[in-house]
DNA sequence: ACGAAAAATTGACTTTTGTCAGTTTTTTGC
DNA sequence: GCAAAAAACTGACAAAAGTCAATTTTTCGT
């Protein structure tokens, strides 16, 4: 095994990240303080950030890498809900709600993220209205796109609901921005058919007809989009 | 067709549902301005109050009465994802996140509902931390019961839903508290059917089976539950 | 209470999706 | 780069859930 996490330092203000995070509605000085009180780790693939059922004790935003996040059902298979990347914030909705965590979150590449501890976090929610407003708006949003998923999950068939979850993996995968090739997704197939909810076979097959259709092809476990405008047409999008 | 709609009168402070609404985040003053904006309207069975993709312009609290929140698909089906009831404040969502509605509502009994404008609300979110953290962790919290919903959704067979669904609908049909008789559930099939994601057959036939198990009884269209345990054991909780 | 209209129900059948078992390929850590 | 482990894949089959068509019952507005 390789040895678990090592601690390096990153200035918020010089995070590539940065700007497309929900910290883009501090100013200065408040973003100073953040970048003061936090701590900043790198992972390994496949760490646990935080498991559901736990309290939160701060909050974590993604400087590099990508982090699973997902629930599990009651014969313990994982539900993905989201696939979060450079940017992004996690863990702070249990603590805003003061309630444990309600999904548990595990890189998906090595990492490198920040912890922030919630008293600094609250605090600078009190202490800014802009950044009190972005998070707010933020959730609201999320919840919109929350009804979305289910009412896809509910009525849409396992092979739509593949369509879609590619098109969005698109975008997860895409601003690798530096690279410039093509974008592949790197995901198992056991996750894959855990985001679209299905079972791990019945996803091999569907990905076999979307090759066959052209719209995507497969090098080993990466999935290449070759056609975005066919797999619009699978998703039935309206 | 019955006359469509009339206006009423009721003070905040006077509102039966007050105290179990938002709003119990508010001083007396607070309370006092919103009431003093805001209008009452008795709708009557199967009016909309907004639809999905138009712009919100201001907020609805129920005074009496349920109200049911669904999201169409793209053949037109419904997907009901919650009953609200006295208390319950709709549209604010839409409001807060800058976006039009992701949901519609409809009511499902004769009801006395609120309207409170947008200046009004978004003022009051402003001007009151209090509120304004009730909101928050509010919509926290609903976040991560969403994420529960798709994950039963995904990974649970129709009979588990139900069940679940059942004893969810058992609290929202629950505190009519003046009346003491057994609570019911009077929903029709279909809107059962599209809360569960199912089809209206299959859910029938379910219903028939936890009939003959002897949790519920039916008369006509209301469903009454008769034993939680049973069903608490057929939703697989853990 | 009456009669249309809506909703609930039933049965037969189809389709979709999941499960299991076994094989091949890829990935991974050293 | 190698070998073990993990993941990907395939085929046959089973189960779950949906669809369609027809009938009965309930609800609803008058």
């Amino acid at each position: 095994m390789r040895s678990k996490m090592q601690h390096t330092s990153i200035a918020c203000a010089a995070c590539r990240s940065q700007a497309k995070s929900l910290f883009n509605a501090l100013n200065n000085g408040q973003l100073t303080n953040i970048s003061e009180s936090k701590s900043c780790t790198v992972y390994r693939k496949g760490q646990i950030l935080f498991h559901e059922g736990t309290r939160p004790l701060g909050v974590f935003c993604i400087n590099q890498g990508k982090v699973k996040i997902y629930k599990l059902g009651y014969d313990g298979k994982e539900q993905i809900t989201t696939i979060a990347r450079e940017g992004g914030l996690l863990g702070y909705k249990a603590l805003i709600a003061e309630d444990t965590y309600s999904v548990s979150a595990e890189t998906l590449e090595d990492c490198t993220i920040c912890f922030l501890p919630k008293s600094s976090f609250l605090q600078t929610l009190q202490e800014s209205s802009s950044f009190n407003e972005r998070i707010m708006k933020q959730v609201c949003h999320e919840l919109g796109v929350m009804t979305e998923n289910l009412t896809n999950q509910a009525q849409r068939p396992v092979r739509e609901r593949l369509a879609i979850t590619l098109l969005k993996l698109r975008d997860t995968y895409g601003l690798d921005a530096h690279e410039d090739g093509p974008i592949e997704i790197n995901l198992t197939r056991d996750d894959l058919a855990n985001m679209v909810g299905t079972a791990t076979e019945t996803l091999i097959r569907l990905l076999h007809e979307f090759k066959k259709d052209e719209y995507i092809t497969t090098k080993g476990r990466k999935i290449r989009i070759e056609d975005p405008t066919g797999l619009s047409q699978a998703a039935n999008l309206y």
